[in-house]
DNA sequence: CTAGGATTTAAACGCCCGTTTGAAATCTTC
DNA sequence: GAAGATTTCAAACGGGCGTTTAAATCCTAG
């Protein structure tokens, strides 16, 4: 454990990340978090200025890489003229998959978004739409050109759908959890074909 | 507003799930949540002894209610020996969203719902698979009686990203919202309709 | 009508919160 | 190695939190 080979700025980032995932990011106090990070309760102030700024930080770094992770993702498959729908999904869900299997903070990240949807910040929504719309909105195209019988009303129910799913998936919130014998990776691996398999089959619903 | 007409006891309750829903059940203080209720400090702690206490009950009540009205969609369904798969995930469905239109709270519960599970408090998961599992299972025999075609692993995954689409969707936690024309009723109409579909095909997935 | 239990009330308890402060320590740069 | 900027630190700030207390009020049964 060389926490000193990180920076007090990256120390607190991790801490912040792993408690807020935890505990919401009402429910993690500053005091929790520079305790964690082995960093002076006054650090945050002085780096982030605020919680409200360390949050904001938080979502930037993780969401900014993840969506450009999913639009290379994206481009790869239409290297293809006419990529299959699965490929497509496989584009929009691995990138997410392999961020919380890749990382130490494992699926923390994914429960940090899920609780800010729940506390319908509309702050934070409409930075998440400004920040991260164009990502979605490209998705929907691809995705409108594989599925050429479907109205654009109900390509938008299906994906507000596929997106609940992932999250609620990722977050592992359901029942399903991973069992001792089986490693982290094949849980994942597992779920993301599971996931595909049905996401595709309700996009293409009759 | 004839608040009087109801008990100390019901205002707590009725302010709590509005006030829950809007910002967590730990950002929702109990003096915003009396004042809210019209009602002094002290009678959470008197007429529930804490608020963990009232957290319980607030959930009791409407998951009680939402098991009661599930099964006895289910039952009525199953009156034919051989319903459609479509015809359970209406009686899975409907009393979700009959909840979430019939009170004043709008979808307020599900978004008290949906900041449980991204709390992921052990106690509160607990409590919700012992007072609600057997409603669960019942349904997971229903599906399982239509979908010969689908191992129980399968099966399961599938239950639990429906269950995800689900909540994400009646929480409005996506990018669809109700445009200012249509009622809440036909909005609700519309995204039960789209909800069965997707969900129906995602279920069949080959 | 009144005694006694149930309920409501205002006030206070100790605790944890995010933020600010000003001094100490640590790095940079010449 | 001194000067100056950057970073860390312990301490304190005001304020909101859940809970408890004891007195005041309300209700009801005898």
């Amino acid at each position: 454990m060389k926490a000193a080979t990180f920076s007090t700025r990256d120390r607190i980032l991790g801490a912040a990340e792993r408690l807020f995932a935890e505990r919401g990011l009402e429910g993690a106090s500053l005091r929790q978090l520079t305790a964690e990070a082995k960093v002076n309760l006054a650090a945050v102030n002085y780096h982030f200025g605020s919680k409200d700024n360390l949050i904001a930080e938080v979502f930037s770094r993780r969401l900014d890489q993840l969506g450009e992770d999913r639009l290379a993702a994206l481009a790869e498959v239409r290297v293809d003229p006419q990529p299959s729908l699965e490929a497509l999904l496989r584009a929009f869900v691995e990138p997410a998959l392999a961020m919380t299997i890749g990382e130490s903070g494992g699926s923390a990240f994914m429960r940090v978004l899920a609780h800010a949807y729940a506390e319908q910040n509309e702050q934070l929504r409409s930075f998440l739409s400004e920040r991260y719309g164009h990502v979605l909105k490209t998705f929907a195209e691809a995705f409108a050109a594989v599925l050429p019988g479907i109205s654009r009303e109900t390509l938008y129910w299906r994906l507000d759908f596929v997106a609940g799913a992932l999250v609620y998936a990722m977050a592992e919130f359901g029942l399903i959890r991973r069992r001792p014998g089986v490693s982290e990776k094949a849980h994942r691996a597992r779920a993301a074909q599971q996931f595909i398999a049905f996401a595709a089959a309700g996009l293409r619903a009759g």
